[in-house]
RNA sequence: GUGGAAUUAGCUCAGUUGGUUAGAGUGCCAGGUUGUGGCCCUGGAGGUCACGAGUUCGAUUCUCGUAUUCCACCCCA
């Protein structure tokens, strides 16, 4: 019997848990300057919500979901992503009569069944942003700006801004035939990945690593070159937005994403810190999201960012994320004053310190190696006299400094020292 | 899902051309006398050498399988 964690998971030790709490913090304090409420959805949720929600044809739903019957028999699927739950709950919970627009950010793991590799786990936790009720080109222009604070924030630079539009179901209809024709003569030639998309989705031909499909897919007709006016004059405006914003960002034609709910603007920020995984941060727009679960039709807009990618990237630029907290005293004590010690830290942890004792029987001097190990800022040992006298010596550990106290003054010499 | 590599102490790694009780550094615990840390010294705990089979008198070492991780694809966050 294997007791390891299974496959791609992963446990979150202290230092690493202090670290992404960070992250969390950051993110959520953005979130709400920029006006989004935090949304949280079930971990699993009807297969067919993914299979409508995120496209049959999509990968993830013909090979990455954790599927499983439950004992009602019930098709159930662990959340392989979070847009599609957030989306019917919107319509659930009746969010949609809300004033638009519906801003909603989250923090959630996600599940998919895939092979391992750095940055790439089977539980991984995104950071997402929903936006509800806009057609207008500012709402993209608004997460893709609320992203570029978020790392601004952080202190990380570097990671490049990539958008596309694939227009609306009319012109992308047009996109798919003018892509039809162009390979239909050449499909021969190409891998047999390739073939299959030819029918399923001929977007994707264009992002094969093939060597030849690569070579044919360069001369391909551009999405762009397709788009019906209003997706265009769409497209132009998420361009202006993003120019008066400062932020930089590079048109790819061939920009693909994997999802199948989206229309108009997708976009990815990139890192090449991350190994293969580079895609920090996906997003773009769905407008026929909703009513796909059981809505009305809602435009609406948003992304998700891996969680871990974040941390290696940001590890990477080796970001101080913290993680430590170092206590502000430690009380020594011996075997007759260890209770009134603890009696003491006590007391001072309700005043709001941080305080450590001793709760493995040492002695003084392993105490004071002890206090030492944990970088506390200071110690007090407790004798019987300091706790007959009610006073004792606070001795600052960086300098060796000793201040003589009442007790009862302690916690206000650890505020000002 | 395809191809390749790796796996020895909590961590980073040596090592065994197949042969008694498998090593280092670091970390951890204790001690270096009676109430004071960092440096230093001494001692200790901790490994079924990833797991399971096979070959062999004998396997941590060779072979196969499995698991896990990593790399390149695929794909995505």
């Amino acid at each position: 019997m294997d007791l390891r964690a299974p496959r791609g998971t992963r446990d979150i030790l202290p230092e690493e848990a202090a670290k992404r709490q960070l992250l969390e913090r950051v993110f959520e304090d953005i979130c709400r300057r920029y006006g989004y409420g935090e949304i949280r959805v079930p971990a699993f949720e009807h297969t067919e919500l993914f299979v409508r929600g995120v496209g049959d044809a999509s990968d993830i739903v013909r090979k990455e979901m954790y599927t499983f019957e439950d004992k009602g028999g019930r098709s159930l699927t662990l959340r392989p992503e979070g847009t599609a739950g957030v989306a019917r709950a919107f319509v659930e919970g009746g969010m949609s009569s809300r004033p638009a627009p519906v801003k909603l950010w989250y923090n959630m793991n996600m599940f998919r069944y895939e092979k391992m590799q750095k940055g790439r786990y089977r539980e991984f936790w995104q950071f997402g942003c929903e936006v509800f009720g806009s057609e207008a080109p500012q709402a993209d222009a608004e997460v893709i700006g609320l992203l570029n604070s978020f790392f601004g924030e952080l202190g990380l630079s570097g990671i490049s801004l990539e958008i596309n539009s694939i227009g609306c179901p009319g012109c992308r209809e047009a996109y798919r035939e003018a892509l039809r024709d162009y390979y239909r003569p050449r499909l021969s030639e190409m891998c047999e990945d390739c073939q299959v998309r030819f029918d399923l989705n001929p977007l994707r031909m264009l992002d094969c690593k093939e060597e030849h499909c690569h070579l044919l897919a360069a001369d391909a007709p551009v999405q762009l070159d397709y788009l019906c006016g209003s997706c265009k004059d769409h497209f132009d405006g998420v361009k202006s937005c993003l120019d008066a914003l400062k932020i930089d960002y590079i048109v790819n034609p061939r920009m693909v994403r994997g999802l199948d709910y989206y229309t108009r603007t997708v976009f990815e920020f990139i890192s090449s810190n991350v190994g293969t995984q580079g895609t920090i941060c996906g997003g773009g727009r769905y407008d026929g999201l909703i009513r796909e679960v059981g809505g009305f039709d809602m435009p609406a807009v948003g992304f998700a960012m891996g969680v871990e990618r974040l941390m290696l990237e940001a590890e990477a630029q080796e970001i101080n994320l913290g993680g430590e907290s170092l206590p502000d005293l430690y009380i020594a004590s011996f075997p007759a004053t260890a209770a009134p010690a603890l009696a003491l830290a006590q007391d001072l942890i309700r005043q709001g310190f941080s305080v450590e004792t001793d709760i493995m029987g040492r002695s003084l001097r392993a105490q004071m190696k002890a206090a030492d190990r944990m970088r506390a800022r200071f110690t007090l040992v407790l004798g019987e006299t300091e706790v007959e006298e009610a006073k004792g010596k606070l001795r600052r550990l960086d300098d060796g400094e000793e201040t003589e106290t009442p007790l009862a003054a302690i916690g206000g010499l650890l505020e000002t020292k």
